[in-house]
DNA sequence: CTAACATATGAGCGCAGGTTCATATGTTCA
DNA sequence: TGAACATATGAACCTGCGCTCATATGTTAG
């Protein structure tokens, strides 16, 4: 949080690498810049997440379809949907009883294709 | 594990989307996949793992350079390490008693820029 | 071989997060 | 307005996981 890590040495490695270490640490961008994109992954990282997306690759669906479809609680797809939207991901749109939710971004697909790719090598 | 979900109804939504629900599972990939692609995105879900990819961006680093860049113990570096190498994106190095790594990854590099691509909208 | 260094690994701790349960909020219809 | 339906939300529980600490493994120099 205050320190860099440049006042404490480990071992004789950062004596020796000290130029490799502060070239690399000048080309690091934002600590928090970093934080939030691990924050953004994470959402990623839960296969209920996961389902529910790829689910809305398709097309729009209401909340009880979803667990349905998915054999959730009605609860927990809520839950999650509430993350998603959080990180502007889904977005609802209500009609009578029902919200319907769908995709709200362009770059998720791009990163699913990614992810497969690599665990298709 | 064993239902697929199309056992129970929660609502009468079910019944009356039947065919968008029924359109949207035969699309969904196999649940391991999904599984996988979740285990996957759970790895850039930690600001730890995040640096030190980041940093592995520029040149490969050795464990205790890295520990000393992000201000993190050795130990702490070398567990994160072992999952990162597990999910076959860090390959190690070994150049007399330091370990050198490297990325493993060229879709690393685009996730990334698309996740910063959402981050900045 | 031994000492010093660099890294890996297992155990244990503490906290974050996903689910369930109960209940609140919001909507439609009679 | 009241009942039924659809969704949202807060609390509690429990598991997963990132860290620390201690120690093992591996490498080099003398």
């Amino acid at each position: 949080m205050s320190s860099s890590g440049k006042d404490q040495v480990q071992c004789d490695c950062n004596v020796i690498h000290e130029e490799v270490v502060n070239r690399v640490r000048d080309k690091m961008p934002e600590e928090e810049q970093l934080y939030d994109l691990a924050e953004f992954f994470k959402v990623f990282g839960d296969s209920s997440r996961i389902k529910i997306i790829w689910a809305l690759f398709e097309e729009e669906m209401c909340v009880c379809d979803i667990a349905y479809l998915l054999n959730m609680t009605q609860s927990a797809v809520s839950h999650q949907l509430r993350v998603l939207k959080q990180a502007r991901l889904v977005k609802p749109r209500r009609e009578g009883k029902n919200m319907f939710y769908s995709l709200d971004d362009e770059h998720i697909a791009a990163i699913f294709k990614e992810g497969l790719n690599h665990l298709n090598e």
